[in-house]
DNA sequence: TTGGTTTTCACTGAAAACCGTGATAATTTA
DNA sequence: TAAATTATCACGGTTTTCAGTGAAAACCAA
């Protein structure tokens, strides 16, 4: 074995953090250099530290102020050579997807094995990309079933005015607070039951709501 | 130090569950006896080993088979000497409202530092409940907020109908189905407005979907 | 058994939503 | 720059919702 290799790993949840930081402090190829709370904190100590080489930031998704996502990006975008792995609780396949983009190593489920944690991380300092089999099966599906569903696009007004509408306001209220006519927002119902393929207002307000527009 | 203590622990995340037990495996005054990873692999352990005397149990909330939540209500109810200690990701009011009722002996946070967590260990293992001030907190404002909000209780049929308006079926649509007159529908879709509070088919559906009464 | 809740049905008039079928101008994008 | 999208407005006709009022039968709990 030559030099250990440095890590990072950042979790909101510090009990989540000191286990990993324990589990991975029985391996002898691994330091851990800091251990962080959110992905802005990581970032500040690369950026001061830039001679201190670090092989691997290990992350969270979710975390306040800056998230896996973005700090995965952060890292790929300023210190390419660091490699990532993120580890997440939810298996959420648009956020694996956008993190395959941004060029993450590695991503597993938090109730993966200690032994698919070691493996991943080995995998991922030898090189290569690590992507449990269930984290590409999920990713498969999310492939096709992004096709059947095409990804429907409301311009901005649309947008505004199915907010309103699935907020109770009727057409004339609507009206009255964009300053448009009321036609104007009978024809953005119109689009927008035909563009949504749903018959009515419960519809709209239905999709608003899963789509979680309202908070 | 006397005699350790004997504890299980339950969480399906084997990462998080590996560094709880690293975590505590520091400790030697804890003995850990079972790390599990649903509810039901704990009660049968208990259940065949009774002679060995369980001292605590930690427990997650989100585990599937059973849950948290249950696995304490099993506990208390067939082994109400052993204490129980509920670790969360999330901060549900509810959830801890039900748990406090259950008997549990202590809630905290995953997002809790190392030390509290032996803190709160510490305190149920002397014969105190322990609940951090965060938890006491979201549980004030539970109970206030809950008086605020005084429970609307829907009947069979106005829950039945409410789906499906929230379903995008019309009033004669609904009729059909339910072989109910027009009018009868109509009286329900009315009673609904007003008891719900809400102005028309957009609340309605809006209620619908917020309560998770359409999975 | 009595009183509350639930379930069922009915009528009216006004308001709103829905359907079809347009049109014009501005803005964005290819 | 040409084409596409977006934003705006209009009208007539039909259907549906909404608000108010009323009531009978059935069921359940005290």
């Amino acid at each position: 074995m030559n030099t250990p290799f440095s890590i990072i790993i950042a979790d909101d949840h510090s009990m989540f953090l000191d286990g990993l930081t324990s589990i991975l402090a029985e391996e002898a190829s691994i330091n851990i250099i800091l251990t962080a709370k959110t992905g802005i904190q990581v970032l500040k100590y690369l950026r001061i530290n830039t001679e201190e080489n670090i092989d691997l930031v290990i992350t969270d998704i979710n975390m306040p102020e800056m998230d896996g996502v973005e700090l995965n990006a952060a890292i790929k975008e300023e210190f390419p050579k660091i490699k990532t792995l993120v580890v997440s609780m939810l298996e959420d396949a648009k956020k694996i997807k956008t993190l395959t983009e941004a060029n993450a190593n590695g991503y597993i489920s938090k109730n993966a094995e200690k032994t698919e944690l070691l493996k991943a991380i080995k995998s991922i300092l030898e090189g290569q990309n690590y992507f449990s089999p269930r984290i590409k099966q999920i990713l498969m599906e999310a492939m096709f079933s992004e096709k059947s569903e095409p990804e429907i696009s409301l311009s901005k007004r649309e947008t505004e005015v199915l907010k309103l509408i699935a907020q109770e306001f009727t057409t004339q209220e609507i009206a009255d607070q964009l300053f448009l006519s009321k036609h104007t927002i009978e024809s953005y119902r119109k689009n927008l039951i035909s563009k949504l393929g749903v018959r009515n207002l419960a519809g709209l307000t239905r999709y608003a709501v899963e789509k979680g527009m309202l908070d």
